[in-house]
RNA sequence: GGCGGUGUAGCUCAGUUGGUUAGAGCAGAGGAAUCAUAAUCCUUGUGUCCGGGGUUCGAGUCCCUGCACCGCCA
């Protein structure tokens, strides 16, 4: 038994996440845990919500609520969708908790003793009305170079040229429209990534392993250009971690907060203490402290490519540059984008799926299928209703649901609805079982390395083999002149029921539930030996025909929601 | 504008370090079966692998170039 550390990206606290955040990050993580904890081992799977920034204070501002009210809700909010998709966090934290902010005071500390942070002095517009610093981009003015009205701190959307808050004519804050801004003078701390350059590189080319997308992101921000750059890790704002040196106050940089990004990571491992303050563990160190037991762990990291430099680069700076012994993450699963229907998913038109309507339209199962299934791995993928409707009645409600219902039904109508204890197996079932061997090697070589897609097409071809069985030995044929051997025949299938709903849990874990209440079984764990498998069910076993588990989309609903998701025009 | 990605059967996608007649699922066509959610199973793919050059005994796979679409940068 092995001992498996996973995390997914942790999702923004503003708003909820569309189908193409979910299969990017929490979703292949919740389905490499499963997976993993089925298999017997020894999984502590982690995920949060990253509540600082801006952007959440300006989301609260909106809704007319302090922040940390705010954040409160949306996290409860998030957690709710979380637990609807079946996403099995041992915690779901907070990256605004008190842990993470002692903690990440203490990184910070760490990193300043081991003379990787600077201080730098630079210029930016403070806005009297607001009472804040404004980032460059929520400045706008008239372009001094084209005269276009309304071009933003950082750079004109009308000519593109690059400028700088100070170039603007007439310059006002997006936030409140007051003009009344002034440039001051102010402190920041830099990360000194420049100084561990040669040791993120050499970590990195050690990792030939890893999913091309993750490296080749890594490599570009270390090499192209003037190679990897220091980073701004503190900023002007009210909401977020203090910046401190460990317990310590940090001359000069009173009331400042550290940069959403920089502390965001270090949730990971503040979450593992959330997880045994929430009393769900004992022992957060054996998971993080590679000193204090977690020299054996495997760490694997998901997210979506718009991650990796973070997870890369800038995080295992502040892990390595800490000089303490955390573990470091082992390997990085990134994915590509998921598109809507030839474009992409938008919060702000209201384009495409997001979490809390997929599934008011349909149970997580259809969704974690076709998105597990069709997973952004080697290039950005693409999600139509078309190909959603097609997917989901064949592969779920067509070939596994129909194949439970089918046999389920024939017993019951035969033989009752108990495992028939006649007969005995034969070269058919034998075929069948080293069919089944190999198809279930290629399924676990598949979920180990985390190719997804395949190991979904494999699990497909081994429902497939259920109805090939059916066709093949006819049960139905064979009861009218050997009953006997239609017993044996039918006992193997609702066998193979059992043996479906271990191997497929994690991807549909709630038909794989069903599965198992049906067949009164007990989930007996991941089958080592499938002979073994489908002798599980004793003969004279009762079990109960299940409602069919999955219902088909159809056409109206398919043209419905098209319509319904399609977004406003702007 | 700069950078990056993609372009393989009607659709969604596989194609390892260049090597035999380019693959899978779905859709389509034909057949079998009738236990089942009109559900299953079998058979069936003559595709200028975006175009044009080039390297090579040999390129979907490498190089150059053109086109198209997409994303990122701000």
């Amino acid at each position: 038994m092995a001992r498996h550390l996973i995390t997914s990206a942790i999702p923004y606290i503003n708003g909820i996440k569309h189908l193409g955040n979910l299969v990017g990050s929490q979703l292949p993580a919740d389905l490499y845990a499963r997976y993993l904890r089925g298999r017997g081992h020894e999984v502590l799977f982690l995920c949060a919500t990253d509540e600082h920034g801006t952007p959440a204070e300006l989301a609260a501002a909106k809704a007319g609520k302090p922040v940390a009210d705010y954040c409160a809700e949306m996290h409860v909010v998030q957690a709710k969708i979380a637990e609807g998709f079946r996403l099995s966090f041992d915690h779901f934290g907070r990256s605004s908790s008190d842990r993470n902010k002692a903690l990440t005071q203490h990184f910070a500390g760490r990193l300043a003793e081991n003379d990787l942070i600077r201080e730098v002095s630079e210029k930016q517009m403070y806005s009297h009305a607001d009472g804040r610093y404004l980032p460059d981009r929520y400045i706008e003015g008239t372009c001094p170079n084209c005269g276009f009205d309304s071009a933003r701190g950082d750079q004109c959307d009308n000519c593109t040229k690059q400028l700088d808050p100070v170039d603007l004519i007439n310059p006002h804050s997006t936030i409140s429209g007051s003009t009344d801004l002034e440039m001051r003078e102010t402190k920041h701390l830099y990360l000194r990534q420049t100084a561990m350059k040669d040791q993120l590189d050499t970590w990195i080319d050690s990792k030939t392993d890893w999913p091309v997308l993750t490296t080749s992101i890594a490599k570009k921000w270390l090499r192209d250009g003037d190679g990897l750059q220091d980073r701004g890790i503190t900023r002007d704002l009210d909401w977020g971690v203090p910046v401190k040196k460990g317990d310590a106050d940090w001359p000069g940089m009173e009331g400042k907060v550290f940069y959403v990004w920089f502390d965001a990571p270090i949730e990971y491992i503040a979450c593992a203490q959330e997880w045994v303050d929430a009393g769900k563990g004992a022992d957060w160190e054996r998971w993080w402290r590679t000193d204090k037991g977690a020299e054996d762990v495997t760490y694997t990291q998901f997210m979506g490519k718009d991650n990796v430099p973070f997870h890369t680069l800038s995080f295992p700076s502040t892990i390595l540059g800490s000089g303490e012994p955390w573990k470091l993450v082992d390997y990085i699963k990134s994915f590509n984008y998921l598109n809507y229907d030839g474009g992409q998913f938008s919060t702000s038109r209201g384009r495409g799926v997001f979490m809390d309507q997929a599934l008011e339209i349909l149970p997580a199962d259809y969704w974690r299928w076709w998105l597990l299934s069709h997973a952004p791995e080697s290039s950005d993928s693409e999600f139509t209703w078309d190909n959603f409707q097609q997917s989901v009645n064949k592969d779920l409600a067509d070939v596994l649901g129909n194949f439970v219902s089918r046999i389920t039904k024939f017993c019951r109508s035969k033989f009752g609805e108990v495992v028939p204890e006649a007969g005995a197996y034969g070269d058919k079932e034998q075929a069948v079982i080293a069919a089944l061997t190999e198809r279930l090697r290629a399924y676990e070589g598949f979920m180990d390395a985390i190719e997804v897609r395949k190991a979904a097409g494999e699990l497909r071809a081994i429902w497939v083999i259920g109805n090939e069985y059916l066709q093949d030995a006819a049960p139905w044929s064979t009861f009218k002149t050997d009953e006997a051997t239609a017993a044996a025949q039918v006992r193997f299938g609702l066998n193979l029921i059992g043996l479906y709903a271990v191997l497929s849990a994690p991807f549909i874990p709630d038909a794989a539930a069903t599965m198992l209440a049906a067949m009164k079984m007990d989930n007996a764990g991941w089958p080592e030996d499938i002979a073994a498998a489908l002798n599980a069910l004793p003969a004279g076993h009762a079990f109960e025909v299940p409602e069919n588990l999955f219902r088909k989309i159809s056409d109206e609903e398919r043209e419905e929601w098209q319509t319904r998701f399609a977004g406003v025009r702007t």
